[in-house]
DNA sequence: GCCAACGTTGGC
DNA sequence: GCCAACGTTGGC
């Protein structure tokens, strides 16, 4: 049984349609520096699981479409490349801090879900993304995903 | 661009 | 280990 995420990207570094252009769809969600983001991403994503790509700090934050996660948590690379912005000096091959996965472009919605519409529908109000700014990457309930799947496709 | 919320850093 | 200062996120 899958699970379910929502992760978060500005559309400007990385949305739903760089994913979709990527090769085969496929490219590392990486660059996650937040501990407790990098938790959920170390120890409870699992290949197979499924994940909202949401838009954040844009004209019209919400949810944009869908992927796949197509990895097991590995240690990010760009924390051991001193030339990426995500360098770490404190992170070793031995100890490595921070976490990625591959995942996979699977829908963009027809139109994009505002923040604004799904803070309005009941089954949603207790969803993480509007208790607990901040964070990129987190978990999303079964009810969560079928709402907001519905919603998507004009129910 | 503003600014509230909140995570992180660093002096003590 | 406290907590003030600082930096970042992210909606507007």
């Amino acid at each position: 049984m899958p699970a379910f995420w929502l992760f978060k990207s500005e559309p400007d570094e990385f949305g739903i349609d760089a994913l979709a252009a990527s090769p085969r769809g496929q490219a590392p969600w990486d660059g996650i520096r937040n501990y407790q983001a990098r938790n959920y991403l170390r120890d409870e994503v699992a290949e197979g699981d499924l994940v909202f790509i949401y838009h954040s700090a844009c004209a019209t934050p919400g949810v944009a479409g869908t992927a796949k996660v197509t990895s097991s948590p590995y240690p990010d690379p760009s924390q051991f490349d001193e030339n990426s912005p995500y360098f770490d000096v404190k992170a070793t091959a031995d100890n490595p801090k921070w976490f990625a996965v591959d995942i996979k472009f699977t829908a963009r919605f027809p139109r994009l879900v505002s923040a604004k519409e799904l803070r309005k529908v009941p089954e949603l109000t207790n969803m993480t993304l509007f208790r607990q700014g901040r964070l990129s990457v987190q978990p999303v309930s079964t009810v969560e995903w079928e709402t907001i799947m519905a919603i998507a496709s004009g129910k």
